[in-house]
DNA sequence: GTTACGACCTGCGAGC
DNA sequence: TGCTCGCAGGTCGTAA
């Protein structure tokens, strides 16, 4: 699943291929993949018609290609989103979204998403208070971990001043953007913290050493290449990640802990999963019991 | 204002 | 063999 690592991998993919390129032609396969485009296809294809490429944006889990007016094309892969730069005469994917060709005749970029969670919307730039242009419906978003400009002061003073769980607060986009369910669990395993720990009860240095190895893990991830599962997740060239070989808890459920040797605990989260070590990460006196285990994250899993 | 939770969506494996 | 069900999870809207 796309978390900032593998934003960043095809960002950096579409700034190498796209920018300074017109768009000549778009097409909208399914009407979905343009929900939060205010106009409608029709004037998604219309306005992105003739715009020039200038480069290419990120922050958190969103991205955006600055286009040569006030605009810019939003792009969200949500879980299963892909952007592809394919060969002009490249077969449609089975999941092919939306087609955008180049007035240069050379490839085309495919926006290729199996859960159509994801989507793309061209939104007039604002500017922040800080001087940055930023899509309008990316303005509510936190700095992600790896920006050079992000408040790490800030974020503690933040995220302890909240009354939840601690993986809540890392999942809140308005938080600290660009993590996901992968990485929480992650750097929650690498702090030795268990994920249902109130934002209350962490003390700064704690909160900060969590900082670290989100970055830490985030920052191995992207030079990896991003996490893979399945064929869910691919760079602009269909290539897959190769850091899933070194989560250390997610989708490790029943596997030896690395650190200690226990076993790695699955449990329900929030409609979804965490994985933590049983010895590593004890839970907070207040938290209840045992979850059975799901059938899904195994077969992920079987996918590696 | 803050927090929690369900809906959205699709492909695949398990179970019957 | 074919059907149903559960599961993966990021974001948003709504309820508490």
């Amino acid at each position: 699943m796309p978390e900032l690592p593998e934003v960043e991998v095809v960002r950096r993919g579409l700034d190498r291929w796209v920018t300074s390129r017109t768009i000549s032609h778009v097409e909208v396969m399914h009407s979905r993949a343009v929900r939060n485009h205010v106009g409608g296809a029709k004037d998604f294809c219309n306005r992105l018609k003739g715009r020039t490429v200038v480069s290419v944006s990120r922050r958190g889990k969103f991205m955006w290609l600055n286009l040569d007016d006030s605009s810019a094309l939003l792009t969200h892969l949500g879980m299963s989103g892909q952007v592809l730069v394919q060969p002009l005469d490249a077969p449609a994917e089975s999941h092919l979204r939306i087609r955008m060709t180049f007035s240069d005749g050379r490839t085309a970029m495919h926006f290729v998403d199996q859960r159509t969670f994801g989507g793309m919307a061209v939104e007039e730039r604002a500017e922040t208070t800080h001087g940055q242009w930023l899509p309008a419906s990316v303005m509510h978003i936190a700095r992600d971990p790896l920006d050079p400009l992000f408040d790490e002061t800030a974020f503690v003073t933040a995220l302890r001043a909240k009354n939840t769980q601690v993986k809540r607060a890392l999942l809140d986009q308005n938080l600290i953007s660009g993590i996901g369910n992968i990485y929480a669990d992650e750097a929650l395993w690498a702090s030795k913290i268990h994920w249902a720990t109130s934002t209350q009860a962490m003390t700064t240095v704690r909160v900060r050493d969590l900082l670290a190895n989100a970055q830490s893990v985030m920052s191995r991830a992207l030079a990896a290449g991003g996490t893979s599962f399945d064929s869910l997740y691919v760079n602009v060239n269909g290539e897959s990640g190769y850091f899933s070989i070194d989560l250390e808890a997610y989708g490790r459920e029943d596997e030896p802990c690395s650190r200690c040797g226990s076993l790695i605990k699955r449990e329900a989260f929030a409609n979804r999963s965490s994985f933590r070590c049983r010895n590593c990460q004890r839970p907070p006196r207040a938290f209840g019991s045992d979850i059975p285990r799901s059938k899904g994250l195994a077969r992920a899993r079987s996918h590696t």
